[in-house]
DNA sequence: CGTTGTCTGTGCGTTGTCGCACACTGCAAC
DNA sequence: GTTGCAGTGTGCGACAACGCACAGACAACG
């Protein structure tokens, strides 16, 4: 999907490019919007295979839309428009702190949804939502998701569940960001990615990487141009791609491993010490 | 409260000494337990005033029990034995990393529950659970919980409001720990602490401190010299005074109150510049 | 009253990261 | 091609925090 009136970018902050999902909405508006079907609900954790007569009341309410690298899905104390489910892209929460530094606190993907808060009682965002990598979302309108939620039913099982593993996950990101090297949490941050993207090849620059992780660009350029030297990673112009993702966990911290054993549906749960995953 | 025979103190890691919870139990078992009065509900935010048919049927079901410092209340990986909703004791939420370093994560005082975890779907704790300021506790078990949170009331409501609360608490950690200075967090905490105790002086030692912001013992004593010689604290073997809170909150970061606004029941809601703010 | 052990103050070399600067490189627009 | 510029590599001084060490200070207890 193009856009062939570019959305004009407007300048949000001194770090992020807000690029207007409300703009991308007007340009539907009263166009065929793409119907949803089943086998989308089937790409997002939280939505997949719910019994049928959720998935039918849900059906009904969810919008599919792409989002793109700095779109804004919600920010903190504005009311949270939508609450979008990722398919394929990937959000991270960020944290805009007083002097402009930026750090990450956590990071949605298809296992998640953005605007987990309406469920828990605030219509408004806490933190900056950032698509950090372009795909589908399916989106849905909080007082219809919160009427959905209150019913009881399994989708509100999965989404308390995933209150869980939000949790856990920001609570490590607490104690990693505090304990952890630089390269041990850069290493961290990639493997999460790569668990939400699937593939090799991440599109994103040293500087964008550096915001996330809440470090100088010059020191997540020295860190990379290590791990590349060691046959880890090999990165360019804003792209970097993953050559050994074993060597990438065993060089990671732990946090990695004990979010992802953490998380909701048994994987195959396995030990930083053992060294061997892949998805 | 005082226990004849001192409990035996396991040795838990080099950091915790656990002082068992569950000794103390045998002490009260076949004893008249203290009998849990409405009055009691009252002290703790999430059980005061519920609706007369809630409050009856949780009454049926807690305990009244006193814990000291360094108990510890729940444990990761392990199932968790009671939900405890503080009335006036303080409990951190401590991550227990490889190298045997200690970070805090999250802090609870009579605004929340120790447990929360039960009402997400996993009847496991994540973090060690330790007392850092004693006092009383109710506690209810885990199933009988549930069962409470499954009906939908008051109480579920209350519920998903502090699980909010407490992702807005560790997310602003998460931030805090990585962008600032070890002043403005030992600020933080103690403001934090404060508000949970109301009273001006500590019990708690440079080194207890030091575990819970995940620094060095003699870091938070060059610290808190620092402090004591602007006249913002007095401090000596174990006990810190707070003198000036709003200095205090003026050396403080931007996070103390963030997390406080973002409160469940509205509070005297105010900027870190304004600088007013006592309890 | 002295002993013991806990708690705190302080010194010092090391390390990870910051903050800034500047040069190089490959891609894209002209 | 040439130019422009975003993206990257690298250098260097500054500084917060670490890690360790040791001495002083105070409380509890005999």
């Amino acid at each position: 999907m193009q856009f062939s009136e570019s959305p004009t970018q407007i300048r949000q902050d001194a770090v992020f490019v807000r690029s207007s999902v409300e703009q991308r909405d007007a340009f539907w508006r009263g166009k065929d919007l793409p119907s949803v079907e089943k086998a989308d609900l089937a790409l997002n954790q939280i939505l997949a295979d719910l019994p049928s007569e959720e998935t039918r009341r849900v059906l009904a309410n969810l919008e599919l839309i792409h989002v793109q690298t700095n779109d804004i899905l919600a920010e903190g104390g504005v009311p949270i428009s939508h609450c979008y489910f990722p398919l394929d892209a990937v959000v991270a929460l960020v944290a805009n702190l007083e002097e402009g530094a930026t750090v990450e606190v956590g990071l949605i993907g298809n296992e998640g949804m953005v605007g987990i808060r309406v469920i828990l009682g605030r219509s408004t965002g806490a933190y900056l939502a950032v698509v950090q990598i372009p795909g589908k979302c399916l989106r849905i309108k909080p007082d219809l998701l919160k009427a959905e939620f209150k019913r009881g039913g399994v989708l509100q099982d999965r989404l308390l569940q995933y209150v869980r593993y939000m949790l856990a996950q920001v609570s490590q990101t607490a104690a990693c960001n505090r304990m952890h090297l630089l390269e041990q949490r850069l290493c961290r941050w990639l493997l999460s990615i790569q668990d939400r993207v699937k593939t090799a090849e991440l599109l994103i620059t040293h500087e964008a990487i550096a915001h996330m992780l809440g470090a100088t660009r010059s020191d997540v350029s020295r860190v990379v141009g290590a791990l590349g030297k060691l046959g880890i990673l090999h990165s360019s112009r804003g792209k970097t791609t993953i050559l050994d993702r074993k060597a990438l966990e065993s060089t990671s911290c732990e946090c990695y491993w004990i979010v992802r054993n953490d998380y909701i549906y048994p994987l195959r749960a396995r030990k930083a010490s053992s060294g061997k995953g892949n998805l």
